[in-house]
DNA sequence: CCGTTAACCTGAGAGC
DNA sequence: TGCTCTCAGGTTAACG
């Protein structure tokens, strides 16, 4: 389900509705997780106070001070919502509304709030890091995220060397560069007006430069607009975003190319079992 | 090292 | 109505 831009709007909502709240209890309905959640979670975790919420690329992390975090990520499905008594928030894509609570598989418990993490697919996982050591080391595995300075022309010249990779499954992967996933790679692309077949070796570098500027730009519009609400994706307070309604080629097969002017079609074809849309026109 | 594929899961929607 | 099949916003082990 999310990207970056998904992400960084949960954890926008994270930080006014749980952060410096103390965690009370904490229910595991199913432990199997992507990663099987550690048999002392619960205990672990209990009288911990949240002291700041964060975000790295798509990763959420709640920071209790002290080099003691738990990183969560969401997988494909993940979802957070707090429960609210008037209305209910849980009615994504994925859940059967008869039994709305099928798969929530752990809820936090703070004074008041109630926080529930639902995944239906279950790639999702939480991880709890007792150590600055731990912690720096566990992104050591992924790139700087498209928002970073990191990422820039030079990093970029340097990573691509003697790479035949298209360009496409290059942003997709989190070693190059961390926050981009399916839907802003397709939509990053169509404003770069490249081709994703294209291979990285062969980019210019004010194509380069175009990739850059436009992940950044793409990511930032989406958190504007609170993210896209494709299936599933809800804030925290079960409110959807509205980025999707900008898409100019996701999920627009056999539409007309936004662009005014361009008679193009978008059509759909997948790469590396990815769906991946482009105009033929505007893409080169 | 590099690039690609299969696998991990559940459920909605299409087609028959 | 119901069955089967495909697809979904992510990641990564395993393979050639």
């Amino acid at each position: 389900m999310p990207e970056l831009p998904e992400v960084e709007v949960v954890t926008r909502s994270l930080k006014k509705t749980v952060k410096n709240r103390k965690i009370i209890k904490i229910i595991v309905n199913n432990r199997n997780l992507r990663f099987k959640l550690q048999k002392n979670f619960k205990q672990i975790l209990k009288n911990k106070i949240v002291k700041d919420i964060k975000r790295k690329s798509k990763y959420i992390i709640f920071d209790f001070g002290n080099h003691f975090y738990t990183i969560l990520h969401l997988g494909m499905s993940g979802t957070l919502h707090i429960p609210s008594k008037k209305k209910v928030t849980n009615l994504s894509f994925y859940n059967n509304p008869n039994m709305p609570k099928k798969h929530n598989h752990v809820i936090i418990f703070f004074d008041k709030i109630n926080l529930v993490y639902n995944d239906p697919r279950r790639f999702g996982y939480f991880k709890v890091i007792k150590n600055k050591h731990d912690f720096d080391n566990y992104f050591t595995r992924i790139g700087p995220e498209a928002l970073d300075k990191e990422f820039n022309l030079k990093y970029l010249k340097n990573k691509i060397k003697y790479r035949k990779k298209n360009i496409k499954n290059f942003l997709l992967d989190q070693k190059i560069v961390s926050g981009i996933g399916n839907i802003y790679a397709n939509e990053i692309l169509y404003k770069s007006q490249i081709s994703p077949m294209r291979s990285v070796g062969k980019l210019s570098s004010t194509e380069l430069y175009k990739i850059i500027k436009f992940s950044r730009t793409t990511l930032k519009e989406a958190i504007k607009f609170g993210g896209s609400s494709i299936k599933d994706f809800k804030s925290v307070s079960g409110g959807g975003g509205n980025f999707q309604t900008k898409f100019n080629v996701y999920n627009r097969e056999n539409q007309r190319c936004t662009k005014s002017k361009c008679k193009g079609i978008i059509k759909k074809s997948y790469i590396s079992n990815r769906s991946t849309f482009i105009c033929n026109l505007c893409q080169i």
